[in-house]
Parts: structure tokens; sequence; C-alpha cells
DNA sequence: GGCCGATGTCAAGTGTGCTTGACATCGGCG
DNA sequence: CGCCGATGTCAAGCACACTTGACATCGGCC
């Protein structure tokens, strides 16, 4: 389950520590699902796609 | 966290014991889904949207 | 070189996603 | 009524999502 987070986040001049604010998490979680440590809850995906105005299938990219 | 999970199923006429076979879950798992005792899991959300031809977000619904 | 903000990562703890196994209940059908 | 498949639910256990706190490293800037 790859992710576009860092790519987004970094556009946008944000820190990890701005982006786990602005979604109410954690700056480790964000590192965490930035560097493939874990995938993100359902709830939390859906803040994270509402956040950067995206489907969660094209913030999140299923590679089984 | 809604989903239509229970309307997809019985249009299509499984069981739930079936729908749990086709995504690779337990059926208490898929019973848990559908009456919202819990949310699933992301990877497990793509399957399920994967199998009904959905995006994720046709077939959750967030209600905060 | 020395400082500092950003990032990566570890440890330990909590909550939840999901498992197997078991049992109760419900509805349809003989 | 009695049977049976489908559903709901409980308990115990495991794995993982996420937390706080701490520390190492990297890069830019003085």
């Amino acid at each position: 389950m790859k992710n576009r987070l860092k790519d987004l986040r970094t556009e946008r001049a944000w820190t990890q520590a701005d982006l786990a604010q602005r979604v109410g998490v954690s700056r480790q979680t964000i590192n965490a699902i930035e560097t493939g440590k874990f995938d993100p809850s359902l709830p939390f995906a859906f803040r994270l796609a509402k956040l950067f105005n995206l489907k969660i299938e094209e913030l999140f990219l299923d590679d089984q």
C-alpha cells in the first residue's frame, strides 16, 4: 500500500508535524505512514484524502 | 463510518460467509463490519471496493 | 565548527482489527 | 413441531495502528 503523502506534503511546504496536527495524529504516525511502516486506519485515510481533496484511491495505491 | 455492505451483499444473494471467503476474512469480521462494530483496515476496504466495483467513498460513508 | 529545525527511529503502552471456536436466535420449510 | 442454514454475539488471543517520550542524524545557516 504505497501513498503520495510525502509529495503532497512537501508541495505545500508542510512539515510532518504540521500535517500531523491538521489530521489529528502524532508526528511519528505521519512519519511511519510516509516511510511505509504501516497503513493508516480507514477513518484516518478519509481525513487525509479530504485534506488534499483527493479520492482515497488517488492518495493510496493498492500494490497488494 | 457507515457502509453499504449488507445491501450490496444481499442484492447479490450472498451469505456473510460467501462474502467473507471472497475477500479473505472470517464470517465474524463481515458481520462485525455490517453491524458497525468496527471499521475495516484500509487494505481490506480496498478489496471490498474492488469486489463491488465501487470507489471506497461510495462504499463507506464518513459520518465522523 | 556549532546551532537548530526537520526527519528517522526505538521502546513501551493502549486500543482496535481480526482470528478461531462456541453458542443462541431467527426464519423458512419438511 | 423439528430441522437447518444464516445471522448475531461472546470470549480469548494475536497483530497492528497509534500514542508519548527520547535520542540520533541530516542539512542549512550563522
